[in-house]
DNA sequence: CTGTTAGCGCTTTCAA
DNA sequence: TTGAAAGCGCTAACAG
């Protein structure tokens, strides 16, 4: 029943042809006559023949795979981004591996090395913040690489992304806009996400323009959300905005407020980070930061191959986010 | 600056040995003596060696990589699926490669065949119908394959999942049980889905009790949730409770019913499907089908790679769903 | 326990 | 435009 995949010399022998003129055909077909390329093709079709990626890969030392470690994909902007990098490698026959490091750095370090031990000829990271032997490695063999989720032109490696600490001081800076001086940050645990620490960063600068700021770290989810509002409310002395630096943290936020019985915006108004597809359909629609997520996906994909196919420099890319002004935020006087 | 990766024949040279003697440390080690063993291992290690992994799986004809399908990634149950997939796989040294087929037979199949010409050993489908031509494709190069996300053992392929229809009809009794005779049924597009088809079958059988269940199809995200609530209830004669193919959608309509004044569940009672890890969080907390993502992850994993190293067969199997009862289902007299 | 050797299937000069 | 042949780096008999 199950007949054994065609091998490029079985083309061959149906063709009368050499290996060589094959091997020609299936990769572009140069400097090989119209009629030869077409009999070749057929015989393809009717052996039913795919030439073998493993051979292929062993003669050119190319595998065409790029590796992505992110640190979770349970969250929605991360799936986004990943579709978006696999779509755009898709395109140029490229293959997409993945794994997950957890935000933790030696995960991250054992990922990759199982990864090149896979045959990624690239990668894909998060963050400017890995594992010292992890840069050396790469620098070691020569294995092309890029941070993705932040801007930073300093950085060890070509950074593709936006401006974390831009964009969450240009928050704070709306909100202050809209009469509110005094702010409630949730966040996720600074230790696991350099992303994190630069939003802090940014919002912090927002304290020299007079305003009163105060952190809540939490646990990047719904839960955590929920909680560390429910916690903040309790306080005396209630802020009149909270930012959180996700939508998940967000709607957390959200079920804590109406389950306190506070209106948002009238009680509280409410600020996210990522404009996830659900943002605009909270009630209130949540004020959010749109993060190019799609474009920093095709963005990634397009360097990496343009330098693994002919050899174009990575360079740094400064992607732009922009605030969402919905109606969670109001005005305050 | 970047060193050459070294090769097989560095080692055995650096060492002593033949590179038969480092093949064998490198894959188990056995009919090794410690000494020489250690010898070997410290060689690679100061050379940075690393099995070409293209090489090895020429002469190996194994390729330790699986495919998974899957019909989009931007919604947690299935991130959360292919995260536990990638885990399991991640154990014994396999590696995942994923495609998004969007719902979409030819789709499927396109990526199905770039796959395969990457060298995937194993495919991962999600549900029972598919492509006859990918069947056949499959069958012709004895390709092992497993559905998922379902229960059928009639199908073509082993069937490693839960029962859609048996789990919406389960819904449906409870929902009736807390007295609900007139249910509103909210899903995604029929076309997209059998796993959907399916649910909907176990829903229309709770007509058989004597129940009125209507059904409105929309997008499968939050707004397609709240736009068919919106539309359900400015119809004269409203359910007195709405069952949600998806947690997503649910939050959908909780939405839809905070902007129409609605309560919860006092007004309307809410019932979803996934329990996806926010469902607890929601005001009030959603009553939902527990679906066991991870461990069908593990288990298609598990088997895939049990199959492909010891041939043992693949066999369907029935994984247990199971109500989450909350507050967002009220009883009704 | 270790070494020799013949491929695995394909790409790629180099000649013709 | 086509063919012959030399590897790519590793595994797996088979010998010793």
């Amino acid at each position: 029943m199950t007949e054994p995949v065609g091998k490029i010399r079985d083309v061959a022998k149906a063709t009368g042809l050499s290996i060589a003129t094959i091997s020609r055909v299936m990769n572009g077909g140069k400097n090989v006559s119209p009629r030869t390329r077409d009999k070749v093709l057929e015989a393809c079709k009717r052996l039913n023949y795919l030439p073998n990626p493993a051979a292929r890969a062993l003669s050119t030392s190319r595998s065409k795979t790029v590796a992505a470690i992110i640190p979770t994909i349970e969250h929605l902007i991360f799936a986004k981004y990943i579709a978006s990098i696999e779509h755009s490698l898709a395109q140029r026959g490229y293959s997409l591996v993945i794994a997950i490091s957890h935000g933790d750095l030696d995960e991250e370090y054992a990922a990759a090395q199982k990864l090149m031990g896979m045959g990624a000829e690239a990668f894909i990271l998060s963050g400017a913040h890995h594992h010292p032997d992890l840069l050396a490695l790469f620098a070691r063999r020569g294995v092309p690489h890029v941070f993705s989720s932040i801007w930073d032109p300093a950085a060890a490696a070509p950074a593709i992304g936006y401006d974390n600490t831009a964009l969450a001081r240009a928050a704070m800076t709306f909100l202050a806009e809209h009469g509110h001086q005094h702010i409630a940050v949730l966040h996720g645990p600074l230790a696991e996400s350099d992303r994190t620490r630069d939003r802090y960063a940014g919002a912090q600068a927002a304290r020299a323009d007079g305003l009163r700021v105060e952190f809540h770290e939490t646990s990047l989810d719904v839960t955590g959300g929920k909680s560390a509002t429910r916690a903040l409310l309790e306080a005396p002395d209630r802020p009149s905005a909270i930012f959180c630096f996700s939508d998940v943290l967000a709607l957390g936020t959200f079920f804590a407020l109406s389950e306190a019985g506070l209106r948002c915006p009238d009680d509280v108004s409410l600020m996210g980070f990522d404009n996830l597809d659900w943002s605009r359909e909270t009630a209130p629609p949540l004020t959010t930061i749109d993060l190019p997520a799609t474009q920093m996906g095709a963005e990634v994909g397009t360097q990496l191959m343009d330098h693994l196919d002919t050899g174009a420099p990575l360079a740094p890319m400064r992607l732009e986010g922009a605030i969402v002004a919905r109606a969670s935020v109001a005005r305050r006087d």
